[in-house]
DNA sequence: CCGGTTTGTGACGAAGTGTAACCGCGTCCG
DNA sequence: CGGACGCGGTTACACTTCGTCACAAACCGG
């Protein structure tokens, strides 16, 4: 399960029991949990229960073998957001992770907190909360928001292969059609603003067939 | 189906057709669709995509006949909010439609007291019992009633991306009809009285395709 | 009713964004 | 070895979105 969610680009962890999803969620923001109700040690709907009633709200999706009613009525009355029953059809556990996400995002219209931090590499400085980003000679570089979007997903993930489907989500909210170039063409606009040839990069590097990586080191403040 | 939820206590209307559905929605606040795919005339696929693009979201639950993926994966890729598929489990019905109307409920929670605070962002003061707005040097700007309340809206939803459709609904109580600029407009006399350039905006930033932004943090008292 | 104020609509231009098209480059495979 | 193919960079252009102006409509206090 988790090689089908992290293939359509999502950022998967697996805890395998209650304790380590506690010590995830005191680490990590997570966006949605799925819940299988068969763990060892505290049962699912125990877990889900506590989630409901934590000070945060986390979407969960129940994720079962049994497929009886009974717990499917009580996976939602405590409030789990969906259900899914095993076996499960590959995309439609990903229609339903994408929709519970499509949901909780229009709710809280919050998806991603915009992070506060001021980020620094290779002598250019992204000013976050400010939407600024200044050359190694402290000038000021004009961003459109879709450029700034963009530059923000990759210093907050520097050092890893990003694809495109995971930055046209963070970056639009959205999925790619077939033959979306849309970040090909963006990622184009912010390396000519970095000043980064993609001919001998040292900013965004182009992994063929994967996507793009961030490769200086980041340091944030 | 009907006898069902009326039972549970809901208040049922029953539409035989999309147009029936139509006059309805001008007619009265509907809470939840339940949208049988199988219909006489417009196709239920067709009636949730409309329903989804409308400007007012109605929150759908699709009922079908037909068991099989495909098309579950299509109702929720077309946004309905949850699946339901004949013969269905009465309680299961119940439960579904209930979590659903908690998540929208949550989601709009749309009692809002009047604000009795004094809100402070970058130098400026709003005084909402007064309604008075006072610059850093400590010189009353006149507002107008409506862009008082705009800026109001936005001091108690600080750095949270706001819709128009958000917005005009808190500060006029009403939806948006097609194409309205009213917000833009506003939020344009706005900036100016706050002296916030939109090339360069402090205060209130626009989200492309998405809305605005307050930017500054905003100190209660 | 009257004059001023506030608000909504339409129009226009500027900016931002997505699509299609072209090109170059590397890889694969006969 | 060479041509076909796929991938990615870039450009051009159409389209969308947004800021603002001007004016009309609605509102409001006398």
């Amino acid at each position: 399960m988790d090689g089908l969610l992290t293939r359509e680009g999502f950022d998967v962890a697996t805890c395998a029991r209650g304790e380590e999803l506690d010590r995830l969620l005191e680490r990590r923001r997570v966006d949605l949990v799925l819940l299988d109700l068969m763990l060892p040690g505290e049962d699912g709907l125990s877990i889900c229960r506590r989630l409901r009633n934590a000070p945060v709200q986390t979407p969960v999706i129940m994720v079962t073998a049994k497929g009886d009613d009974i717990d499917r009525i009580l996976g939602l009355e405590l409030g789990a957001d969906d259900y899914v029953a095993k076996p499960f059809n590959p995309r439609e556990l990903v229609a339903r992770v994408r929709a519970v996400l499509r949901r909780t995002r229009e709710a809280h219209s919050t998806a991603r907190p915009m992070p506060r931090e001021t980020y620094r590499f290779g002598g250019w400085t992204l000013d976050a909360p400010a939407r600024r980003l200044t050359d190694p000679q402290d000038e000021e570089v004009e961003l459109t928001g879709g450029e700034f979007d963009l530059l923000l997903a990759f210093v907050t993930h520097p050092q890893r292969v990003l694809t495109r489907e995971q930055l046209l989500d963070w970056t639009r909210g959205r999925d790619a059609t077939p033959f979306d170039r849309t970040i090909d063409v963006q990622l184009s606009r912010l390396r000519r603003k970095l000043r980064d040839d993609f001919r001998a990069p040292t900013v965004i590097r182009t992994i063929r067939g994967g996507g793009y990586l961030f490769a200086l080191p980041v340091a944030k403040s």
